[in-house]
RNA sequence: GGCGCCGUGGCGGAGUGGUUACGCAGAGGUCUGCAAAACCUUGUACACCGGUUCAAGUCCGGUCGGUGCCUCCA
């Protein structure tokens, strides 16, 4: 397995700490809204990650955390605390939008069929294990306390710069916002903050420090550290988060082990909508709802993800949606192939075979999905061509085996047709064998209003499902 | 302003120096009772200008354009 390395910016083989485990954290979603397109593209290709390793026979530990308390407005920890302030829009706590968004969450990693991570970590159940990372750091001497918090002294870290490879002292010089003029240097981010002193917030707790809540980076440290070890061998998230909370992280978690903290660093990268970024302020973050209203099925906006690689920027329309709708379309006809083999003496078990070896590999390679669908669609050309034979069918059914792993279409969740179309089907065909056009045809419309396609070729009449 | 990325046919999207993947859509054709599917053919695609090379979409330099992060938003 071949994976494109943030921290050396190189393809490397991926080699496990202890194979077959794979250690795998996600950095998952602040639950204080309704997510986005933009945000499930995200989940679609850390689920081609586990799938593609599944796949070769390894076994990913995937945890994945819901931040349900500190992602403040910005990421540089100014402005508010995002739950806190969907409260506010919602009239409930932030425990309620909390709860409320992260079950949406989970639904929709359903809705989607992405692979269950084996453990979803929430930041709120995980306090004690981050004021214990940060007692750490204050006994190492990497902390610092001002008015409003608990501090990371990022100057004492000397490889903080090294993981976004940023001049950071130019940057700061550019940069349009002002920070904290408390902090030490432009770059250090809370590790707890306080609770402020004229309200109450809906969530807080009791530190050494003084009552507040945790700051956004220390929850992945935390958690995943517990879960999985000091040293991940995958840590994945949108590329968003290089410069500063993947950055921190590392600094966080490295000044605490001493150890590297993940060996490969995973980003993908984003989906414009009609050329344009999603944002709240442009209005265009397309929901799962919105696809559904338009009768498209999520399966398509799968395979239109899949369509291009995890690292280019991805274009999203809805007339692309559709061509995708249309490809996953002939997809299902190919697999509505298994239920209707024919006669015929031929068998390329093994042209299949090499196919399903050759779409792996693409897998393998840095999770290349456009040129494993590619070569998906010379072979499926090939098969409705010359149809499918039944000593061909186990490969067959094996191919759409490995293809439901991987892709995750549901090729293989399409029932045959029932007895009655099947009889409907031979009617047809009895028809036409009298050259009775009439009835034929009105069989045909009798099916197509059941949903089913009947076309005619040199081996009888093949159905597939519109 | 700093640090990046990208510019491929109507649309989308791969391309790891050497017979222009692939998908959707279009045109013509073969086949077909009709249809559908498939197949064949077709569209002067590699932003522009230099350079390296026997050979460049692919490497190097520059120009123009777009775009990402730093700044609500993934």
């Amino acid at each position: 397995m071949q994976l494109f390395n943030t921290l050396t910016r190189k393809i490397e083989t991926l080699q496990p700490l202890n194979p077959p485990h794979v250690n795998l954290y996600t950095c998952g979603p602040t639950v204080y809204d309704y997510p986005h397109i933009g945000n499930w593209f995200a989940y679609i290709r850390w689920d081609s990650l586990v799938r593609t390793l599944l796949a070769s026979d390894l076994k990913p530990d995937w945890v994945m955390n819901i931040t349900d308390v500190g992602h403040l407005v910005s990421d540089a920890d100014e402005g508010e605390d995002k739950l806190e302030k969907g409260a506010r829009r919602e009239d409930k706590t932030a425990w309620d939008v909390a709860e409320f968004y992260g079950n949406y969450f989970v639904q929709g990693l359903q809705r989607l069929n992405i692979v269950m991570p084996g453990r979803i970590t929430k930041a709120t159940e995980h306090i004690a294990e981050q004021i214990e990372l940060v007692q750490k750091l204050e006994e190492k001497g990497f902390t610092y306390v001002i008015s409003d918090g608990v501090y990371y002294d990022t100057s004492k870290f000397p490889r903080y710069r090294d993981f976004a490879r940023l001049d950071i002292e130019e940057q700061q010089a550019g940069a349009r916002v002002e920070y904290n003029t408390e902090k030490r240097n432009p770059t250090d981010f809370a590790l707890w903050k306080f609770s402020p002193k004229d309200r109450q917030r809906d969530m807080e707790w009791d530190s050494p420090w003084g009552k507040g809540f945790p700051g956004w980076h220390i929850e992945c440290s935390a958690m995943s550290m517990k879960y999985l070890g000091s040293t991940l061998d995958i840590h994945t998230g949108g590329i968003e988060h290089i410069p500063v909370h993947h950055t921190n992280e590392i600094a966080q978690s490295e000044a605490v082990t001493g150890k590297p903290f993940s060996r490969i660093w995973l980003h993908s990268n984003h989906i414009t909508v009609n050329g344009e970024k999603i944002a709240k302020s442009a209005g265009n973050g397309i929901t799962l709802e919105d696809i559904e209203s338009r009768e498209l099925p999520l399966a398509a906006l799968r395979l239109h993800i899949l369509e291009s690689h995890y690292r280019s920027q991805s274009k999203f329309s809805w007339e692309s949606l559709e061509a995708a709708q249309n490809r996953l379309n002939g997809l299902q006809a190919m697999a509505a192939l298994r239920w209707q083999p024919v006669t015929i003496d031929r068998d390329e078990s093994a042209a299949i075979k090499t196919t399903a070896l050759a779409i792996l590999a693409d897998m393998q390679n840095d999770l290349n999905s456009p040129a494993a669908l590619a070569k998906l669609s010379a072979l499926q050309n090939h098969l409705e061509t010359a149809l499918l034979s039944a000593s061909e069918l186990e490969a067959f059914e094996h191919f759409l085996s490995l293809l439901d792993n991987l892709f995750g279409l549901g090729l293989m969740n399409q029932p045959d047709v029932s007895v009655q179309q099947k009889q409907l089907i031979a009617e047809r065909q009895t028809a036409r064998d009298t050259k009775d056009w009439p009835l034929s045809d009105q069989l045909r419309d009798q099916l197509a209003d059941q949903g089913i396609a009947v076309r005619d070729t040199a081996h009888g009449p093949i159905w597939y499902k519109i």
